[in-house]
RNA sequence: GGAGGUGUAGCGUAGCGGUUUAACGCGCCGGCCUGUCAAGCCGGAGAUCGCGGGUUCAAAUCCCGUCUCCUCCGCCA
């Protein structure tokens, strides 16, 4: 058994105890980083969520207290009281904040003992993420964690701080609610009340934050949690937070000019710059240039279209893929004429892992050009080619004849691959872009349908609105994604705020009008009553968190997360329940 | 659903058919030590080599299956 507080107050946290304090009596409390016995004295790291200070122990304090400073342990909890004193000239620590001072131990209270921690608390670790999980408690006594969950704090409180003074209300929406089609697979939770009904747990607080406007409220925002049952990745967890928000009587560039405002205050945090400007890309051109529409614009090696040069090729792959509807394009590894065959072949199995049948390559090097298609293509154009891609001796010209869709995704995810491999990427550089025009629609071909590209209640562009029913690919969207470094912080839209239109969108989503009645009736009930026109952006929070966190994990920057497959190390959830819980909520398992 | 990687003392790794009684670093325990802060020196404990099966005179090591964690494709309006 530990001892108690009783009648001590902690004065200062660890970290915060300064040269100022000097002569001053102070009590700290945190854990034992490090003891460090010298025999005749003793010298303890003491840390709490702030930072360490030194605690030392002469016998001269008294025998009793020096025998008790001997039992300390890693991670014991103590409370010590005692004189903060100056360090001597040469004993100055300028490793640490607190480096400068060092108590001087009068009174310890151990408060508890600990076991030896599994995972050590420093912070270069290299303990395996299952390990980390399942003690996430100890994970985060790490500093790098602790500084973390402060800086998503300071984050959230800037938010609240900023939105609260444009004028939004933070309003919470139902985390129990229904299950809507299109979009990711909803988590589901039985109704006991209700049995054989589910309420499904919200992908987003979309519509909730649509009839919000429609009541008038004006300017909303929430630290919303979603959830999504599907696969995890190194930036998507099933459940993820939002910077939700939604404002009445807006056009996109209100919403642009105070979200760019909230973008500058919370990168200030991680002493990141957002340019005075913020580019436009259409949806169009970043995929024509970069094969992404979250184009990563730190480094170039753009994509270059090179379908009219071999248009007319008697290479039959190049030639037969342009008349076909498809194209070539080609991207330029500066310098990378002499790569390994090993390397190139695993640029070829890498695009192929979107679909590309194959990859052609040039290699310009010094004693000539060596390619495995140069003997099918004339002078011409390979001298055009190199042209197109601006290609010097010394070069890898990387080409893909394929669909643009799959085009887009080899050369645009080969591009990142290259110049991730290449420290092609300057470091603490920061390129923000909105992605603007984005398409209403997206073809399914699993589904023989148009499916909504950003969602259903997206409004188009207006001089677009004639094309819904003659060419629903072609109509383009009010729709907007602020895109820095290649991902994607967040998007929005101007949404549809009429019925008729709505239902319009809807029917070109192959929703039926029983469908339509029976999953949104409410929505386009409360259209009818008077809706401001309106638009919103949600960010994800997790990933402005990696980024002004700079680590490449969104474990590491939830307190608790899930790993790959969903599951909690910790609690060891999801698990099974009791037969008496299923039977109550009238559920049986299929075995 | 698919592809790849991974798993050896508490943690990180080495060993990749037989000189291994499984090694090293950190951590842990004990001793010495009055200025360390990656303390130092001496000594010590600690491992069913993820799990199951197979091949072999012999398996941590080779083969098959399975599970875990990670990365990616599909999926994520």
């Amino acid at each position: 058994m530990g001892e108690t507080i009783k009648d001590l107050t902690r004065t200062h946290r660890c970290g915060e105890v300064s040269l100022a304090d000097a002569q001053n009596k102070v009590t700290i409390m945190g854990w034992v980083q490090k003891r460090r016995d010298h025999g005749g004295v003793i010298f303890t790291d003491i840390r709490d969520r702030s930072g360490i200070v030194q605690v030392v122990f002469n016998p001269e304090q008294g025998s009793k207290l020096f025998e008790k400073a001997d039992t300390l342990r890693s991670e014991y909890v103590v409370a010590i009281v005692g004189e903060v004193e100056a360090r001597p000239e040469g004993n100055i620590n300028p490793e640490i904040a607190t480096g400068e001072i060092e108590i001087k131990a009068e009174e310890l209270r151990i408060l508890d003992q600990a076991k030896t921690p599994p995972i050590q608390i420093e912070d270069d670790i290299d303990t395996g993420e299952d390990v980390r999980l399942k003690y996430r408690y100890l994970d985060l006594r790490r500093p790098k964690m602790t500084k973390l969950m402060q800086l998503r704090h300071q984050i959230t409180k800037t938010t609240r701080d900023y939105l609260s003074e444009k004028g939004f209300l933070e309003i919470e929406t139902p985390i129990l609610t229904k299950s809507t089609p299109e979009g990711a697979r909803d988590y589901l939770v039985p109704s006991r009340i209700n049995q054989g009904h589910f309420f499904a747990l919200p992908q987003s607080p979309q519509i909730f934050k649509q009839l919000l406007m429609v009541s008038g409220l004006d300017r909303y925002f929430q630290i919303a949690r979603c959830f999504r049952d599907e696969d995890l990745r190194a930036n998507r967890q099933p459940e993820f937070t939002q910077i939700d928000m939604e404002l009445s009587f807006v056009n996109k560039e209100d919403i642009f000019a105070i979200t760019e405002g909230l973008m500058q205050e919370i990168f200030a945090l991680a002493d990141i710059d957002l340019p005075e400007q913020i580019e436009w890309l259409s949806y169009q051109e970043a995929m024509a240039r970069f094969g992404s529409d979250k184009p990563d614009l730190r480094f170039g090696m753009e994509l270059k279209d090179l379908s009219a040069v071999v248009a007319e090729s008697d290479f039959n792959i190049f030639s037969g893929t342009v008349k076909n509807g498809g194209q070539v394009k080609g991207i330029n590894f500066k310098g990378g004429a002499d790569s390994a065959r090993s390397v190139i072949d695993g640029f070829e199995d890498y695009v192929k892992l979107f679909k590309a049948k194959g990859l052609a390559w040039i290699a310009l090097k010094e004693e000539g050009l060596k390619s495995p298609i140069a003997k099918f293509l004339s002078d011409s154009e390979l001298a055009a080619i190199q042209q197109e891609l601006d290609a010097e001796p010394g070069d890898l010209l990387l080409l893909v004849a394929d669909k643009p869709k799959v085009v887009a995704a080899a050369l645009g995810n080969l591009r990142l691959k290259i110049a991730h491999e290449n420290d092609l990427i300057p470091v603490e550089s920061y390129k923000f872009a909105w992605i603007v025009d984005f398409p209403l629609f997206e073809y399914n071909e699993d589904e023989d349908r148009f499916v909504a590209k950003h969602h259903p209640f997206t409004a188009p562009v207006e001089e677009d609105i004639e094309l819904l029913d003659s060419d629903p690919a072609a109509v383009r969207a009010d729709a907007y994604d602020l895109v820095l470094n290649g991902e994607e912080l967040g998007g929005g839209s101007i949404r549809i705020n009429n019925r008729a239109l709505q239902e319009k969108v809807f029917s070109a989503l192959a929703l039926t009008p029983e469908e339509q009645q029976d999953k949104f009736g409410f929505m386009l009930e409360a259209f009818e009553y008077g809706t401001p026109p309106h638009g919103g952006i949600a960010f994800g929070l997790d990933r402005l968190m990696m980024i002004t966190g700079r680590t490449d994990s969104i474990r590491d920057v939830i307190a608790f997360p899930k790993t790959q497959r969903a599951t909690s190390p910790l609690t060891d959830a999801p698990s099974q329940v009791a037969e008496k819980q299923l039977h109550e909520l009238g559920i049986s398992i299929r075995s």
